[in-house]
DNA sequence: CCAAGGTAAACGAACGATCGTTCATCGCGG
DNA sequence: CCGCGATGAACGATCGTTCGTTTACCTTGG
């Protein structure tokens, strides 16, 4: 038998991942000092050259170790079923970053700042991502959403999950309660679900009172779309 | 007579919040070096601190100066009608953010560094602006949501119109198209108008057939977030 | 009308602190 | 005894900030 734990290499190297995800997440990559993740793991700077190239390598490896899971877990869903369930989809991901809150807020660091790492991060994991969403919405088409809206859809729940962590500190002051709380990361994945049905099972109702399901919405002017004024 | 640009001190003073707004939205408080700014607007760094206590004291005139309009501009949608339709608030947010298309960038900067602007703007901003969408939807409770949900709502509201901005530049590589060119702002725009519809409007439907199917262990206290502090 | 004086702003130079990184050395387990 | 990994010291670069000086313009007294 092979020993699984008989490296303490890397075991030290995947204790300064910890602490460099840690402060990369809180701080972003310019905000945090080398000597910072060193003292953070009780180490010196220097150690930390036995085990990265530099401050950027490490940066990449904390970003590749995060994303990587969340990437594999969504190919395991899709593989499971391609129609997979919306509501198995955002349980599995809400429970995935409820247990990695930091990984959000590494991703968001990594957008704003548009690092080297983010054409690879839009083009590797968030591309398949989106593709595999519209593909799911396809396979069950009755829905109030034309195809061509398909990858807005997919997007605003992007925006939806991530932004419950990404603006979580904000949050947490305005509601004096922590969003990223077990009990209010239960509730937040409950009120996602319940959206999902909303937005994916809500009848066709009257869409003609709004949209006048053309097929290219392009072509509309916003300002002539002005469905109700107060009478 | 009064000259109207005897004040070339107050312009220069505004070319460099010009500056730092664009360098500080791209690569945060931490990323920019004060000499970058002065660079940007042919100035030397001494230069700045004839206008400026400091490089925090930039940043939060920056923030200041972001801001403020937007939260005016709340006001006075909310002033004109208390009970502004959903329309007309996200065509207007949007229309402001689609000018100002570094403040959302700025604002999740703050939030994920926890600066110390980080509370006045929750208090001071944001939980006016989610109070008030709460209260909104109050006046036209035939929706499918609870009054405990309300906030949830608001929350994903800031969620899915911040995230636009917030991931364009990740959003941009993978549909290798700018999400904040004109175009694609009116597309979004469109986007959440519908969804509004689709979210307000939608039948109350029912829930019982979502709650059943679900494996969610029955109903928590839903009611233990504050929807409102005071009590 | 001009000269003297005042003031705000821009600048080059420099400060100490901290940044990421390198290197020679040391300690310790196999 | 060998070799990996931790270390303190030190490097040049860059950080935010300060200082003394210069420049340009406005006011004001004669």
């Amino acid at each position: 038998m092979a020993r699984p734990e008989a490296r303490p290499g890397d075991q030290t190297r995947e204790r300064i991942l910890d602490c460099a995800e840690a402060l990369f997440a809180e701080r972003g990559l310019a905000g945090t000092a080398v000597r910072d993740i060193a003292r953070e793991c009780d180490l010196t700077a220097a150690s930390l050259y036995n085990h990265f190239e530099g401050k950027q390598a490490l940066y990449e490896a904390v970003l590749e170790r995060g994303v990587r899971p969340l990437l594999d877990l969504l190919q395991t869903l899709s593989a499971e079923s391609l129609d997979a369930a919306a509501d198995d989809v955002i349980e599995a991901v809400m429970a995935h970053l409820g247990r990695h809150p930091r990984l959000p807020r590494l991703i968001q660091h990594e957008t704003l700042t548009g690092g080297a790492y983010l054409s690879k991060l839009g083009r590797s994991w968030l591309r398949p991502l989106i593709e595999q969403g519209v593909s799911a919405m396809k396979v069950e088409p009755r829905s109030p959403w034309a195809e061509d809206e398909y990858p807005l859809v997919i997007s605003a729940w992007l925006h939806l999950i991530f932004g419950h962590f990404t603006m979580a500190p904000v949050l947490g002051v305005v509601f004096d309660d922590d969003p990223l709380s077990a009990e209010n990361l239960d509730r937040q994945t409950r009120f996602l679900r319940k959206l999902a049905h909303v937005m994916m099972k809500a009848r066709g109702a009257e869409p003609d009172e709004f949209d006048a399901s053309s097929p290219n919405p392009a072509e509309l002017d916003v300002s002539s779309l002005k469905p109700e004024g107060r009478s």
